[in-house]
DNA sequence: GTCTATATTTGGATAGAC
DNA sequence: GTCTATCCAAATATAGAC
């Protein structure tokens, strides 16, 4: 099997992963089932088992894939020619916000008895890890400080989708709650 | 029969629904069928169709309970000598992170296929008008501020909850993040 | 009001032919 | 790899006896 190009087999793959996030907008993620799945690509359940092993695999793919995202658009950041504080956290609230379902599924436990496998998690760990050395370079490095920070930015988030959805009534706070921050927290950090 | 006191039908409807928040508590919001509760208070499933018309309708019930709870404690703040910011956030967090099932079920929308019915929903909007206004005399009068300030107390909230159950790693933040609001607030409404 | 028995639906997963 | 057919389990809800 070639390694530099997409196998049929994997395309197929990647084809079901997106019935699922296409479903997951329209329904919820608990609100859709491996029928509506093959359906979407064409095909009848059982055969999604030739591709996944289980529904919660499929779950596993969708926040590895999510993930993979996230450190896409961080590293699209970091290579802006002098990254500040406001573009980090405008960039993250926009990166949620433009896909709650993403969020709830990165962020929450939304899955009755669904939780990512060890490896599903361990490209949470990565995305944590590198999110947390960027801040560092932005002069955040004080263990409480990037507690407060996630917790503005994860607030403003949740309001947005929870309480006006396809709006902008909270997200449009970021640069003011940026600058309570960095008043707040410049004399210790920087 | 007679308003002033409880009627047994009245008793046994409360301890079916102290059943449900059990339950919740040990398996999640979406994580208990009505075999579980019946069983928790002595009974078979059908018999919880003499109280409650549907399972939707034990978590309507739940939700004004909550609402309830919640009013309950603005009102002993309300009633401190000298309310301040400090309390009225500390009290909310504290309110949302000992009972995060509590917090999901009025906050978040984590029930598949289920929302408050109008009645339930009402309850909601009570306590929110409640909190504006008590919010108001504390001098946080404009619209943005009280979005930011609900934004702030839910993201250290949801962090608490998802990050740390138990612990105090963002609770502990909440008057730190407070002088951070009030520094940045002061100018523009007081 | 509570029970047993059962209807009904749903949805994940498997067997085996092709 | 895909299908049809089916299993199996779970869970809400209803019927009707007591």
């Amino acid at each position: 099997m070639p390694a530099a190009r997409q196998t049929r087999h994997e395309r197929t793959a990647a084809e079901i992963v997106d019935a699922a996030w296409k479903l997951a907008a329209a329904r919820g993620l608990a609100g859709f089932t491996l029928r509506d799945m093959a359906a979407d690509v064409g095909m009848r359940a059982p055969s999604l088992y030739s591709y996944f092993g289980s529904k919660a695999s499929i779950y596993d793919a969708m926040f590895i894939e999510g993930n993979r995202a996230l450190m896409d658009r961080q590293q699209e950041w970091a290579a802006s020619d002098s990254p500040t504080l406001h573009e980090a956290a405008a960039g993250f609230v926009e990166f949620c916000t433009e896909n709650p379902t993403r969020y709830q599924l990165l962020f929450q436990r939304v899955i009755p008895g669904w939780h990512p496998s060890a490896t599903a998690y361990a490209s949470a760990v990565e995305v944590y890890d590198s999110m947390r050395a960027r801040l560092a370079q932005l002069g955040v490095r004080e263990a409480k400080h990037l507690d407060l920070w996630t917790a503005l930015l994860t607030g403003l988030t949740d309001q947005q989708i929870s309480n006006d959805p396809g709006g902008n009534r909270w997200s449009q706070l970021v640069d003011d709650a940026v600058d309570m921050f960095i008043a707040h927290t410049q004399g210790a950090t920087s």
